[in-house]
DNA sequence: CACTATATTCAACAAGTGTTGAATATGCAA
DNA sequence: TTGCATATTCAACACTTGTTGAATATAGTG
């Protein structure tokens, strides 16, 4: 707004990387995929984000920050008080509901690209470190102060179990909707965070309480 | 032993593939890389095992029938009066588990390569149905005798979260080692096994009880 | 208008891709 | 040994890859 407006074309660039990055990872997909579906040249990727390795790094970090500091304001405006379990956990998960519940289709796709970098040993590496770690760091010490109990290694532990089934849903494969006969969709949300809170309360309750 | 004894060649490229493969997904890796590691011309892959994609499927069937197969007997030991929670589950996990124990690099890299498939919409859909999928659904009417007043819904559901959790074990990205400072490792299966039964159990008593 | 910075396209490069057919080596039966 | 099937290598193909430098268009400013 203030500085530069980025141009139409770039912007489309990002979206369609976003879409094709979310599906077929950074080594599935050409340069030349993104532009023609962009319609735009095959140079101009270059021009505005340089590498393709920069260009990845651009779409993932675009949406990193709302969804970081959305966890970031959810979990101290409980914070006064004690904070229950539930209250924490819910302030980890809702954000990627709203995020979802936008019905605008980048977000679906950052969202399964997101579980594709969260479960990939080279990608969790290079990319989570930035700026979601850190979140993660804040939630853990909620949890602690929820189970003062428990042992450190049990609340790393049980946050893991929720990182997985979280990255597994957002990466909307489609395999429940199968499993199920079509009774459960992978694309509502819904109906997946309603249950996965008192799934995952009752599991920390157990393993840490 | 029979029949033919694949030659030594042939198995090195499966056992580098498998590596490679679960490191940097199917479009992430180059014949050439294979077949250099492997110390092998570029054409004997071509030759034993056809096209790129066929290699790959070969590197993902050759364990999945030996981990399935292990599955339905655990589960169908306990399945003569009522199975306890925890003996479903464990059915399903400890073959996983068994596999990493045998300290056998082979299948630490196998379980990784199926937690990247599981957890792509595209790999899923094409890989899993194969041998895996009829698995589940044995796991799940298993879980439906447990819970017999629990909705469908809520089942598939707590199973989706379970994949979830299980996926991001076995695929083994050192995050966890990183976020408890060393206090948790990623290739510590017994701990995250141990405390992955208590914490299902309790989250699907929660849900489905 | 002219000037300038930014945006976009064009054309091409060197390197790497999967795949193939012919040539050679290897092991095994008669 | 001779044959023969399998295994392996060699050399090359047509094509795609990411990237770049120069050329051209576009928009904003004086």
């Amino acid at each position: 707004m203030t500085k530069k407006d980025k141009s139409e074309k770039s912007e489309r660039i990002l979206d369609v990387a976003e879409e094709l990055f979310a599906l077929h990872g950074f080594d599935g997909v050409t340069i030349r995929q993104i532009s023609n579906r962009a319609k735009v040249d095959v140079a101009l990727a270059n021009y505005h984000f340089g590498k393709k390795l920069d260009l990845f790094h651009a779409v993932f970090d675009r949406r990193a920050e709302l969804l970081s500091s959305s966890r970031r304001e959810l979990l101290q405006a409980s914070s006064g008080k004690k904070q229950t379990l539930e209250q924490i956990i819910e302030a980890f998960l809702l954000p990627l509901k709203m995020a979802q519940q936008t019905g605008d289709p980048g977000w679906k796709n950052y969202l399964a690209l997101l579980a594709n970098v969260m479960i990939s040993p080279l990608w969790s590496k290079a990319m989570m470190g930035k700026v979601y770690d850190i979140r993660v760091e804040e939630f853990i010490t909620a949890l602690k102060g929820a189970f003062p109990k428990a042992k450190e290694e049990d609340i790393h532990w049980c946050y893991h179990y929720v990182s997985g089934a979280l990255a597994l849903t957002l990466a909307q494969t489609g395999r429940i909707d199968k499993l199920s006969g079509g009774k459960c969709l992978s694309s509502d949300f819904d109906a997946a965070y309603e249950r996965m809170i008192p799934f995952i309360a009752a599991g920390f309750r157990e393993v840490c309480g």
